[in-house]
DNA sequence: GCATGATCATGC
DNA sequence: GCATGATCATGC
């Protein structure tokens, strides 16, 4: 047998080979070897069968016919002599023409009753993804797998970047799984590491777990969807301009959370314009996202919130509530615009609201005593959706793509009809409007999530005890 | 009083 | 010009 056109035991080599698929696809770049040495020539029949469902179909290719690798057990890395694990990831292309990753990367498939007994430094996510060769192609169901075009391909060395928060995310799932909670794990407990379920059918891959007998939803690593494009966008970044144009918050070591609060801390129990003139900012009573602006200009996201690395990786949520006297607010809480001719072709997990929901929360709170103050800022609190509530908001989601894709922008879901979530106007004005998959043009729209239940899941937690 | 629709300043 | 993160206004 001839030698492979990489050296088998060097990241760099196996590395330098995927890169010169960067812009091209597979078989165009096999066309151009000249020698094919040591490749599988032998390509089975079911690489050439379209299979939309076969989400693996790209990388088994790659694997098979570029690397001339056997698709064999899974349970070492894929290149055990250099220590290199390869991982694919679909990218799609937004109406703006923005690229974007498609959906979360998974990782390792864990059982509750082994991940119980690890510890971060030797458990088998650390062991299995300290080196990644992650290769970014452009995902179309019709096109066979030789024929994708790849954009990218690079190492993540992942510890290198990240290790204090995938250790902390890490730690926070197995705490899970030590505590008997197993069954109350949510996507959104975790800032880039997440523990997402795996199978069509969540009965069929219902566990057990260490610590408690109630049966609980199999779950596999991954980096979430934010988490994962954010890798994408940095690898770019240093591709085009040889740096990072991100920002870090934290130093090394820090905790994403006790930096928040530090940052915040000289502000509290301050009132609005008073910060403002703290931080010789003016305090305009017009903007009505005048509260909003100042929580955003103290944790330093000055521009459209591109700027800060931690944000980005973890599409954290910075929210203010103005919490009235008694403990109550006013508001439901607004996300970004629906772009109806994107969610028609989008599924459920690969949204933008999915991937909001998901994502951590920073409510920041502005507080006033009476009806004739100031609201000062009282509290800064991180929380999550818990996962029992995802389904509603999925339900919310189905029908509002159901609707546009029916052409029905008339009858989306109101406050009223559940308890949770709804669609509301959210434009310049009622002349402000948006492209439909129908050629039309319609109100500008987004998903809300209804103030009765920010005010029942967090509010009522620190201003209203006793109710 | 509350649900729904309308609208504003800001920063690229 | 447009997206964002909200708050304001009104009508039942």
């Amino acid at each position: 047998m001839k030698g492979l056109l990489y050296d088998e035991a060097s990241i760099h080599s196996i590395v330098k080979y995927a890169q010169l698929l960067e812009n091209k696809s597979i078989d165009e770049v096999n066309q151009n070897q000249r020698s094919f040495a040591g490749m599988n020539q032998d390509i089975p029949k079911t690489f050439f069968y379209e299979n939309k469902n076969n989400k693996g179909k790209f990388g088994n290719y790659l694997e098979y016919v570029y690397f001339g690798k056997k698709n064999d057990n899974k349970s070492q890395a894929d290149f055990p002599l250099a220590n290199l694990e390869l991982k694919t990831s679909p990218l799609k292309t937004l109406s703006n023409y923005e690229v974007r990753v498609k959906e979360r990367l998974v990782l390792n498939h864990f059982t509750f009753t082994d991940i119980d007994k690890e510890i971060f430094e030797s458990s088998r996510f650390k062991k299995k993804n300290e080196n990644i060769l992650l290769v970014f192609y452009h995902h179309n169901t019709n096109t066979h797998a030789g024929d994708l075009k790849i954009e990218l391909a690079d190492l993540w060395q992942c510890f290198k970047e990240d290790e204090a928060q995938l250790r902390a995310d890490w730690q926070t799932i197995v705490n899970k799984v030590h505590a008997g909670k197993a069954h109350e794990i949510s996507e959104g407990d975790t800032l880039y590491l997440g523990a997402c379920t795996k199978g069509a059918d969540a009965k069929s891959s219902m566990q057990v777990q260490p610590h408690s007998s109630i049966m609980a939803k199999g779950r596999a690593l991954c980096f979430k969807s934010c988490y994962i494009n954010h890798i994408f966008q940095v690898l770019l970044q240093r591709k085009l301009h040889g740096r990072n144009l991100e920002t870090r918050v934290l130093s090394e070591n820090e905790i994403f959370e006790e930096k928040i609060n530090s940052i915040f801390k000289p502000y509290l129990k301050k009132s609005a314009p008073e910060i403002c003139e703290m931080r010789n900012e003016k305090y305009n009573l017009q903007n009505k996202s005048r509260y909003a602006d100042i929580a955003k200009h103290i944790v330093g996201l000055r521009k459209s919130e591109d700027n800060l690395y931690e944000f980005n990786a973890s599409g954290i949520q910075l929210k203010t509530v103005r919490v009235e006297p008694d403990g109550t607010s006013v508001e439901s809480l607004s996300f970004k615009n629906i772009d109806f001719c994107e969610i028609v072709d989008e599924e459920w997990e690969e949204s933008d609201f999915y991937s909001a929901i998901t994502s951590k929360f920073i409510f920041v709170l502005f507080r006033r005593d009476s009806k004739d103050m100031d609201y000062y800022l009282d509290r800064v609190e991180f929380w999550q959706i818990p996962e029992k509530d995802y389904q509603i908001f999925k339900d919310v989601w189905e029908d509002t793509k159901e609707k546009v894709l029916r052409g029905d922008y008339e009858h989306f879901i109101k406050m009223s009809e559940n308890h949770v979530s709804h669609i509301r106007p959210k434009g310049k004005n009622s002349e402000d409007l948006m492209y439909t998959p129908q050629g039309t043009f319609e109100k500008k729209k987004c998903f809300w999530i209804n103030q009765e239940y920010i005010q029942k899941n967090v509010l009522d937690k620190f201003y209203r005890y006793y109710n």
